[in-house]
DNA sequence: CCTTGACCTTCCAGTTACTGGAAGCCCCAT
DNA sequence: ATGGGGCTTCCAGTAACTGGAAGGTCAAGG
């Protein structure tokens, strides 16, 4: 199949299958005799792969070796729960950041009259560093 | 002052701030005869600033908006106050798209052995897409 | 057979917000 | 005057695409 029917059943844009394959993220599927990329089932079935891990965020580099896991027959289950370990790990990072930048602008935009005038405790605030 | 201590006083890498001079958020300070940067206390003060809206998620083209805003004495609070509901609303999206990977994340860490064999709950959901 | 439109190819540039590094002045203390 | 910082500019690279240009291909309709 070629890439525009390999984009519609992995959910990747054509675009991004094409850039994954530049980065050797994705595999280097057949061409036709034309040069169009001929897509196998397979191929498919790996580009929904990272298609996933990426939704559950891991970076394309992270993808590459949860590819390299998933394609070894030898692999110990320990090391995806591992990367998924620190995958939470970070995403709790940011968690704590976001939420600490929500509280101080949910304070500072309740305390802000959001007039026509230009008193504003959220500036005054920045201004305050 | 120079660069150095204008870094040290606004808590931006020097670096940073000739980006920010570049694209043209913060302002251009004075000179010295020899070409080394000469700040007020009035630049570092905007410096501050923008480090502080930087820290509460605000893009550096938001940014520009804020401090324009600071320097204008005819301002509306109100339009402080939209930007900051907007930026509300963003981190609030990111927030429901961490916690959702998280929470997966979670579940299939939990089933996973995390031991020396192959077999992989995450591998497998990831690979059903 | 020809055309038309959709789809494919490659390659280059732009995005966000810096950060690292190279080459080369400048300033101050010894 | 010399040595070690700090300063200058400019170029390149990062993450992960995305948009667009120029041009080849394929299948259907006339």
């Amino acid at each position: 199949m070629n890439i525009g029917e390999a984009a519609a059943r992995s959910g990747l844009p054509a675009k991004t299958i094409r850039y994954y394959e530049d980065v050797a993220l994705a595999p280097a599927p057949a061409r036709t005799a034309s040069g169009y990329r001929d897509y196998s089932d397979r191929d498919v079935h790996i580009l929904r792969f990272i298609h996933a891990a990426r939704g559950l965020g891991f970076t394309v580099e992270e993808c590459r070796e949860l590819v390299a896991l998933y394609t070894d027959p030898g692999r110990s289950s320990a090391d995806v729960k591992a990367m998924a370990a620190a995958k939470i790990a970070a995403i709790d990072a940011k968690l704590a950041e976001l939420r600490a930048m929500r509280a101080t602008l949910a304070d500072l935009a309740a305390r802000c009259h959001g007039d026509d005038r230009p008193d504003c405790p959220i500036l005054d605030r920045l201004a305050q560093g």
